[in-house]
DNA sequence: CTCTTGATTTCTGTATACAGGTGGTATTTT
DNA sequence: AAAATACCACCTGTATACAGAAATCAAGAG
C-alpha cells in the first residue's frame, strides 16, 4: 500500500490517530508510548507513525524520554495557565499588529457580520440561547481574526492552539455545554466588539489589551473546573492531562 | 551502522547538516530539496534526513511543496520584520511575567553579574571593545533571561529564535563585526540594564516594553543591511534567504 | 526476605527495498 | 513549427528488515 490519494496521508491518519487517542484520555499522561502497540491499534506502518510522534513532540503534547521514544505528556496548572497567557499574547500581537497596519474594509465587514451571528444564537437568556450555534461561530470567528496576521504569527498562534486546552474553544466543547460556561459567553461577546472596534479605530495597544483579556476567560474557565467542579473535568477534552 | 552513541545521533548530524547547508548559502532559497542528494552529500541514510527536513518545517526554514518534498524557504522582508517582532513579543511575555512572579536572588545575582562582564567587554571607545566577547556574554545573557521563563514559554522562544535572521545574534557573528553594529552595543546594554532593574523592582510592564524595544535593534540591523549597505548581507548567516 | 546480577525480551533508531506518482523530454501529429 | 501525447527517469511516501541499547524478569547471593 503505497503513494494513497492525499499527500502523506499515512501520516496524516497517524496523527489524527495519536492525538485522538492521548486527547481522547485513552492514554493517560505518563504512559509510553510503544510504537508497535500504536502500530497495530492503527494499522499503519511504523514509518508515518514515528512521523506522527516526532510532530507531536513539536506541538508539546507528548515528550521524548532520555533512553528513547515518546511518553504523554502531563501538565501542571501552572503550564497550562502559561499556555493561555501566551496564546492570549500572541493574539494580542496579531491584534495589535492589524490595528496598526490597517485592515481591508472587505475583510471587516466579514468579521461584523460574524458578530452579527453570534448576537443571532445569544438571543434570550442563559436557558435558551443556541450554545451550538455559538460554539461553531465563536471558531470561525477566531479564525478570521488569526487571518487578519501575517503567515509568520499565524503559524505560531495555531501551533500554540494545537494544546487543546489552550485553544479558544476548549470550553466551548459541545460536550461541556454548562450553565457556569454558558453565562460567560456574553462578556465574551462584549470583548469581542470592543476587539473589532478596536482594529476599525486602528487603537492598536487596546486590541492587543483585549485579545489577551479575551483570552483569560479560559483561565476562568480552568479554575472553575479545577476548584469548583472537578466532576466537568472528563467533559472538557484533553483535562485529563492536567494534573493537580 | 546502528545505535551510535547518543540518542538519535543520525538525525542530529542530519539536522546540523541541512541547516548548515541553508543558513550558509549553499542552498539558496527556492531550491528543491532532492533526498537522495542530501544523503550522498551528509553520508546517511534516508531516514534521520526525512526527519530533519520535518523539523526544519516545522521551524520554517523549509516549506513542504504540496506534490511532495521541501524547498528552501525564502523570507520577505515583512516576514522577518515579523518574526523579529514575534521574538520581542514572546520575550516580553516572559519577563513581564518574571517581573509578576518574582525571581530567586540568585538568578538576579547572575544577570546582574553577566551585566559587568559585558560592561567589562564594552570599556573603552567603539574602536577597541571586545567585539567577541560581548557576543558570547551577549549569548549568555539572554540565554539566562529566557531562563527565568516557565518551560512552555522558553520552548517558544527557542522555535521561533531558530530561524537565524531572528535570533538576538543574528547580527552579533563574529564575522559581521562591523563598525555600525558595534555603535548599537551601547544602547543595548543600557536596555540589559534596565531589564533587569525592571525585573527586580517587580514592574512587569516596564520590563515587557524593554523586552520588546530590545529586539527592535535586530530590526534597525536588518533594515541597516538591507537599505545602506548590502554588502553586509553574506556576512550575516542567512541573509541570504531575505528577498526584497 | 531483599538486593544484586545476569540473561532474555522488547524496543527504538537506522538502513534499505518497494510502489506509485510527478515532472520532464522526446516523438509524433496537426 | 507548435502543440499534444506518450514514454521514461527520478523522487517521495511507505513498509519492513536489522542491530544495538534498555527494560524486565528471574535466579542466586547476602
Amino acid at each position: 500500500m503505497s503513494g494513497m490519494s492525499g499527500r502523506a496521508a499515512q501520516s496524516q491518519r497517524a496523527l489524527m490517530g495519536v492525538r485522538d487517542l492521548i486527547v481522547s484520555g485513552e492514554l493517560r499522561a505518563g504512559t509510553r508510548l510503544s510504537e508497535l502497540t500504536l502500530v497495530e491499534r492503527l494499522g499503519i506502518s511504523r514509518t508515518p507513525l514515528r512521523a506522527a510522534l516526532a510532530q507531536l513532540g513539536q506541538e508539546g503534547l507528548v515528550e521524548a524520554i532520555p533512553s528513547g521514544g515518546y511518553a504523554v505528556r502531563s501538565f501542571s496548572r501552572e503550564e497550562v495557565i502559561d499556555a493561555i497567557e501566551l496564546r492570549g499574547t500572541l493574539e494580542g500581537l496579531a491584534l495589535r499588529l492589524a490595528a496598526e497596519r490597517g485592515v481591508a474594509p472587505a475583510r471587516m465587514g466579514e468579521l461584523t457580520r460574524l458578530l452579527e451571528g453570534i448576537d443571532e444564537a445569544l438571543k434570550g437568556d442563559v436557558a435558551d440561547m443556541n450554545f451550538d450555534g455559538y460554539v461553531d461561530l465563536n471558531a470561525a470567528f477566531h479564525e478570521k481574526l488569526w487571518g487578519l496576521a501575517s503567515q509568520t504569527i499565524r503559524r505560531e498562534i495555531e501551533r500554540v492552539t494545537s494544546l487543546p486546552f489552550a485553544s479558544p474553544s476548549a470550553f466551548l466543547d459541545k460536550q461541556a455545554n454548562v450553565e457556569a460556561f454558558r453565562r460567560s459567553l456574553y462578556g465574551a461577546q462584549t470583548q469581542h466588539r470592543a476587539m473589532v472596534e478596536a482594529i476599525a479605530l486602528r487603537e492598536g495597544s487596546r486590541a492587543e489589551a483585549l485579545a489577551r483579556e479575551h483570552a483569560r476567560l479560559a483561565r476562568q474557565n480552568l479554575e472553575f473546573v479545577l476548584d469548583q467542579d472537578r466532576s466537568l473535568i472528563r467533559r472538557v477534552p484533553a483535562l485529563s492531562l492536567v494534573v493537580g
